[in-house]
DNA sequence: AATAAAGTACCGAACGATCGGTTCATTTTC
DNA sequence: GAAAATGAACCGATCGTTCGGTACTTTATT
């Protein structure tokens, strides 16, 4: 099998036990490959993994937002259909988010240039498209990080309350909230 | 030195690094203490101190937060006071929090329970002033949640950008956020 | 077409280091 | 002198990692 196959199943070991939590032998248990084949494809060690499903998150958001967010149709639905892909992402918000998961323990430390490149890009594209909406730069940018808040933020909480209609309920209400005029 | 003395840093630790990054090894060191030392101020071993970091915080919480919330003076004052409160918790948005760091890992499933009993009286404490101020209780209740997210998700993505502006300016405007007619 | 060479995918066994946890003799404190 | 607190050595288990080697497919050489 090539080694692609496997990322999906790291992206999830990763995203629910975070770096440290995520041992070789529940890696080589969920993938079915014992810990010398997985030094075949990651001969970086976990590390390596890491890095491969980062970047296979970065392709994921390149792809799937911010080429959405720069493509043709009204602001308002092509942040819709963000919203739509985001909600796949986090499965209704049922899986939290790598991004999120990195920042704690020894992940920290070896990703956190990475992590911060990709939230920032994030954030810039969802405020250049409500620059393209007639909202000031400034504000702009401010709604682009209460974007990343809330969908960090009712990630976090949801988990904590065990109720993925408070993260539903704030995406379903982003679109709007960003693009008020006020 | 009584336990107690050794709950604030164990405290930073868990939430800096999380249960399974906080090792033994790390913990010994940062408390100066032996191994023997720390089994005989916490017999539960690593499991004992995050239960009694967690009492800490939830002592914490209904000491400053639930507590002040309930007390007298204006619902904004009072809000205001919270968030005063809450950025000295989280020493102005560069610390993360222990309630977002124990949902990661083998934390999780072991701490869950507690974590969800916290946010929750945090999230109906909010709720309640907001109701005594006027505001319909199913509105009270989700602006509460969305406190929770508010300070969640900004210091997660403070942390994420490495600007801990982002957290300031999120929890020096929530009280107004809260208490908007509209 | 037959054969050699190279590459890919995988695994069992073991490495040294560190994990969380324990034992026990000794020191400190009152 | 009794009780509390501690340092040091140690336990089995697990950590991430490496090694040597097998099976199979693809490419290159003749």
């Amino acid at each position: 099998m090539p080694k692609e196959t496997y990322i999906p199943i790291l992206f999830s070991l990763f995203r629910r036990y975070g770096y440290d939590g995520a041992t070789l032998s529940k890696i080589s248990a969920a993938t079915g490959l014992g810990k010398a084949s997985l030094y075949h494809h990651f001969p970086g060690g976990k590390d390596d993994m890491v890095a491969s499903v980062l970047e296979h998150a970065d392709n994921w958001l390149q792809e799937n937002v911010l080429d959405l967010l720069a493509s043709e149709g009204s602001p308002e639905s092509r942040l819709q259909k963000m919203c739509d892909r985001i909600s796949d992402l986090y499965e209704c918000g049922n899986q939290p988010c790598i991004l999120a998961i990195l920042q704690t323990g020894t992940g920290r430390d070896l990703f956190h240039d990475k992590v911060k490149a990709v939230v920032e890009a994030w954030i810039e594209a969802i405020a250049d498209i409500l620059v393209e909406f007639g909202i000031d730069k400034a504000l702009a940018l401010k709604r682009g990080q209460d974007a990343l808040i809330a969908i960090q933020g009712s990630l976090i909480v949801s988990h904590a309350v065990d109720d993925t209609s408070l993260f539903q309920r704030t995406i379903q209400q982003l679109p709007q909230v960003l693009l008020r005029s006020e």
